[in-house]
RNA sequence: GCCAGCGUAGCUUCAAUCGGCAGAGCACCGCAUUCGUAAUGCGGGGGUUGCGGGUUCGACUCCCGCCGCUGGCUCCA
């Protein structure tokens, strides 16, 4: 017998090898009708599976799953990955499954075939699933030994599910497969318990992805879908999605003049417009006072530096890949950089390469004197290193923080003088990948809102408590509330990190204790920190979910170790300062583009390029309007007039249109009485007043950064997903 | 960087039949209108159809290469 235990504390008793099911059924028929999948504690398992199967405990904790819960969602959607895959395989020759998990709001399979994949395809396709789903056949577990389940998949001609058993599942004794219909798959599962639960489904785009996320491996081709319980719900997230494309930085940037990328500057270069510029403006100021009143100091530090530089830091060396290259103030500079380069590579330099080599540098009027061809290869690399290093190179910036250690030593620096606050709002250039330019969100040049804060040990603590304050203090001025705070942490398996495993550890601990003092939700990530140190990431998602890191706060232990940074302590001994690396914003080009999306392009009162659009009624008015555009402007508000020999109507349509928070219609009447007639963007006409109310009102939404709402729209609640996802194996 | 899709006027609003004279709307400019809370009327300018090559009597349309954009992957100090 076993004995299990429902949500509600009831024991009930079922025979041996009841599942989930049967439970619901000794329940009632309708939920037995209803139950999708199951948990037994915190696994989610088939409604079909035997209990006794997954656990071996007693009572088993059992919930039921039906469609009202979020888990059910994503069996629901891993289940549709599946009649997807089906489908695909009945409709193409040659096809190979890669993985195919549940992703929010989702799902996607990867696929390796030889017919190139488009949107065209996906008619056929979903014809071909709803088919499937028609039949409703069951998803049917089993499980096998090692070599039966290869023996199954290379019989199925799986050979990417082979190589998977064969490397990530290597520990594995028992695999389980889904079979449905003519369809058998290496799942994990669990799965709906037949096809027929799914009621609205959806393809959605294709894409590339390297089969295990491997830039080397083979390319593989992805198919996202999305898959619901009812069409109602499909149709308000697929409207959901709608909305959010219309919130486009991209778009919304272009349309009110707020930014623009060209390919005459370059990719990923930003140029800001006067509006987008303002905004920026606005924001800069802002964080620069709150700065100046939290001990911080202004300091500022060239666009270029030596190269040696960043190769102390470890920056050059590190990121050499994404970096535009040096800059040489030498003609043969980039050859012997070339030179090498080459030389380090694994095919090396035939004596003839390095002949031409040497002569032109000669040409080009280098002379190598300690360059022996015959020598071995590190005598011949350290000869041009030494060139190099006897001639000037220098980097486009790509961090700020060197300068800012520079800065830290240009004084012998006593532990009074600590903690030691260097801030700048510092543009940095950065060669990213062309396939990852995006908006303001990802770009090749770009200001951080930077500071670096030098302290000692002790001091460590109380300052990254400040910067986590400071930072949702910032978010919170712009109504940003919607964040999620990671803690990046080092892979303990790579080797890509520098510095003693004392400090990591040190540093590990000091941000996670404060992370939960602080009371911030926040999860850990391990392999996310940055190679110098461990972060606290303030996330934040893009109009159509993308998750992007805005602010962030960093320990490092070793850029000190690197600089030899020093100061006196009270001991009269000398002890090095732990560096705090921290951006509220992170970069103003990113922030910025998501505040256009976060807003709609509707910004508050207070970050408004343009607050108030005065519209005389007609020309007789005029006179008027640019008094009191005089006074308002005078007064701090940032005003224009509108005056086109238009109707009002039309003036408001376009100043509605243009998203400007506040309006003032001007007519006799008003001018008459010293008055205006203010309308508001969200809730229109607010009839005449004053001008003196009217100022006072508008000057107190901007001293108060009043944050509203973007427009009079009640958002449509969609059900929640749980975060996680892979069902696959 | 990789895979796929897409590039027509300032516009992520778009048209152009089978390969047959590149055309609207919005925006912009000019003139008239002097108006009370989301579009006044009339007129005008604006294009090497992303760039380069090819096929053809003839290319926005078909083919090849490049560039850019979009989605995703990889990367992200």
């Amino acid at each position: 017998m076993l004995q299990v235990q429902l949500p509600d504390g009831t024991i009930v008793e079922h025979a041996a090898h009841a599942t989930a099911l049967d439970v619901a059924e000794g329940i009632g028929a309708r939920l037995a009708k209803a139950v999708v999948a199951a948990k037994v504690g915190d696994l989610t398992v088939d409604a079909m599976r035997p209990l006794d199967d997954v656990t071996s405990q007693s009572p088993i904790p059992l919930r039921l799953l039906t469609e009202r819960d979020t888990e059910a969602l994503d069996v629901l959607r891993h289940s549709c990955a599946h009649v997807m895959a089906r489908a695909v395989m009945r409709l193409f020759e040659g096809v190979s499954l890669a993985f195919g998990p549940t992703i929010n709001n989702g799902f996607y399979y990867d696929f390796d075939l030889k017919q190139k994949l488009s949107v065209d395809d996906f008619e056929a396709i979903e014809a071909e699933m709803a088919k499937i789903i028609q039949e409703g056949e069951s998803f049917d577990r089993f499980s096998l030994g090692r070599d039966e389940a290869l023996q199954l998949c290379t019989d199925l001609k799986q050979s990417l599910k082979v190589e998977h058993i064969q490397t990530g599942l290597a520990e594995h004794e028992q695999l389980g497969f889904y079979r449905q219909g003519e369809f058998v798959d290496l799942c994990r599962g669990p799965h709906i318990p037949d096809a027929s639960k799914i009621k609205a489904f959806k393809l959605l785009s294709v894409a590339g992805a390297y089969w295990k996320g491997d830039a080397k491996g083979k390319q593989l081709q992805r198919v996202y879908g999305t898959a619901w319980f009812s069409p109602k719900d499909q149709n308000a997230y697929l409207e959901q999605l709608e909305q959010a494309r219309l919130r486009d930085h991209r778009v919304l940037g272009k349309k009110h003049g707020l930014y623009q990328i060209s390919q005459e500057v370059g990719g990923g270069l930003c140029l800001w417009l006067p509006k987008g510029a303002r905004v920026r403006v606005l924001l800069e100021d802002f964080l620069r006072q709150e700065l100046l009143r939290r001990g911080y100091e202004p300091v500022y530090s060239p666009h270029i530096g030596r190269v040696e530089l960043y190769e102390t830091s470890g920056h050059f060396p590190y990121y050499r890949d994404s970096q535009f290259p040096p800059l040489f103030v030498e003609q043969a500079g980039g050859l012997v950089d070339g030179w090498i380069d080459r030389l380090q590579s694994a095919d090396g330099l035939t004596s003839e390469q390095e002949r031409q080599l040497s002569e032109a540098a000669k040409v080009l009027g280098a002379e190598i004197p300690d360059y022996q061809p015959e020598s071995d290869v590190e005598s011949r690399l350290a000869a041009l290193q030494a060139w190099q290093r006897a001639h000037e190179r220098y980097l486009v910036k790509p961090m700020n923080c060197p300068h800012h250690a520079q800065i830290f030593k240009a004084q012998p620096r006593s532990y009074k003088q600590l903690p030691l606050r260097l801030m700048e709002f510092g543009t940095v250039y950065r060669y990213e990948q062309t396939g990852e330019l995006n908006g303001m969100l990802r770009v090749r040049g770009l200001t951080q809102d930077d500071a670096h804060i030098f302290c000692t040990q002790d001091q460590v603590e109380e300052e990254f408590r400040n910067t986590i304050e400071l930072t949702r203090f910032v978010l919170e001025s712009v109504g940003l509330s919607d964040y999620q705070v990671q803690l990046s942490l080092r892979d303990p398996n790579s080797d890509k990190y520098v510095g003693s495993e004392e400090n990591w550890a040190k540093a590990e601990s000091a941000l996670r204790k404060v992370l939960e003092e602080s009371g911030l939700s926040f999860h850990a990530a391990e392999g996310e920190a940055a190679f110098y140190g461990p972060k606290a990431d303030f996330m934040v998602r893009d109009c159509i979910g993308r998750q992007w890191q805005l602010g962030t706060v960093q320990l490092d232990y070793n850029l000190p170790e690197r600089f030899q940074l020093e100061y006196v302590g009270s001991d009269n001994a000398m002890h090095r300062p732990v560096m705090i690396h921290r951006a509220p914003f992170g970069s103003m080009e990113r922030f910025v583009g998501v505040l256009i999306e976060h807003f709609a392009g509707a910004f508050p009162m207070w970050l408004a390029p343009e607050q108030v659009r005065l519209l005389p009624l007609s020309e007789k008015t005029n006179d008027y309007a640019l008094e009191l555009e005089k006074k308002m402007t005078a007064a701090g508000l940032r005003v224009t007039c509108d005056l086109r020999g238009a109707k009002v109507q039309a003036k408001i349509r376009d100043a509605q249109l243009e998203l400007i928070p506040y309006m003032a219609v001007l007519g006799p009447k008003e001018a008459e009485a010293g008055a205006l007639a203010l309308r508001d963007r969200i809730d229109g006409d607010l009839g005449a007043m004053p001008f003196e109310a009217a100022l006072e009102k508008l000057l107190d939404e901007v001293r108060n950064r009043t944050i509203r709402q973007v427009a009079k729209r009640e958002q449509t609640e969609l059900p929640e997903t749980a975060e996680t996802g892979g069902h696959e194996y």
